[in-house]
DNA sequence: TTAATCATGTAACACGTTACATGATTGC
DNA sequence: GCAATCATGTAACGTGTTACATGATTAA
């Protein structure tokens, strides 16, 4: 239920449309969620219907008309027993196509694996970087939805993510190298 | 794609039924890719309209008849084309529920985000030492689907992820310990 | 002035999850 | 001898992805 709470804590920011809010969480959230326009439209309905969020037409000239979203009390509500609540520690879901692949790869040339796994290193690396330049750039921007200390553990967690993913691929290439 | 090529590995093992790649799954790839049983019979049906694998009925008395599946030609020629291709190193899709919930949780008291690190981390621990268990266990089966090395290179990612996950709760507990 | 992108959203389909069904067999 | 688990699978529903629609504005 993640994508939902996620929703409910941008706009405690403030008020948005279905499109700001694809915008915001893709600039905040997605480093660590992934979610697509579509999902969010139709999660905001639900959350509408629990009466977690309250919606208003607004009428535009230039643009399309939206559907502005609001929390209400009852989302506050649900917010904050989500946050409160730490049994819901799970593991995340995990599938790993790197790893899928690699698991069946003795069936192929090494070759193959070795630029398999190079080819996923500069996928990191410029992921990494994207990261690191993203955490300059909000240094900057006052507004964050999370007090800046929050914030930047997510940040810390995706940069070692990378970091530990490249010094995986560089073992397992030396690995791959050394066989027979 | 990766669940129908996973399928079409474990094919190249033996002929089974979805109940028995289902177990296979279980015990094999599901360390680093989580499906369930009734995706993988839906997957068998499609990649046989597509030729990919045959199936025939097999009666039994004792238990309820079953449908065992095969890999073909074309199911091979598909499969070595997946495993040659290492342009497909993307990046595998996140959803972190943990740094979901932690990324807001500067609207609680860092009592619960203290303990909801505290939890997860024991969650890691535990995982980390059934992969450890499955790796000893493994090392004595005779059949495994991909090459011992290649298969060890999927569990040292996954002892090494928690590894880097708990550390990671380590010092973001330190931090959060030490705010203000 | 044409192509791209913005600002909004809907619709269709594919994939994932949970629940159920059923007759043996095994464990206590 | 009753409850749990095995060995098989189907059905229903919920979530995620891709494609499309449309009129305004900006970029080249």
């Amino acid at each position: 239920m993640s994508l939902k709470h996620g929703l409910l804590g941008l706009l405690t920011l403030r008020k948005s449309s279905g499109y700001d809010l694809s915008k915001l969480f893709q600039e905040s959230l997605s480093y660590f969620w992934v979610a697509n326009q579509s999902q969010i439209y139709r999660e905001l309905d639900k959350m509408e219907e629990q009466g977690w969020v309250v919606s208003s037409k607004v009428e535009q000239d230039a643009r399309p008309n939206k559907r502005v979203y609001a929390i209400t009390k009852e989302g506050n509500a649900e917010l904050l027993r989500y946050l409160k609540d730490d049994s819901a520690a799970e593991l995340g879901v995990v599938r790993n196509p790197l790893l899928m692949k690699l698991f069946f790869s003795s069936m192929v040339d090494r070759e193959y694996s070795i630029r398999l796994l190079e080819n996923y290193r500069e996928v990191c690396v410029k992921a990494m970087q994207e990261v690191k330049e993203q955490v300059a750039e909000i240094g900057e921007i006052e507004e964050t939805a999370a007090k800046p200390a929050y914030w930047l553990y997510s940040t810390n967690y995706s940069v070692a993510y990378y970091e530990f993913q490249i010094k995986w691929i560089d073992e397992t290439v030396a690995r791959i190298r050394s066989l027979k």
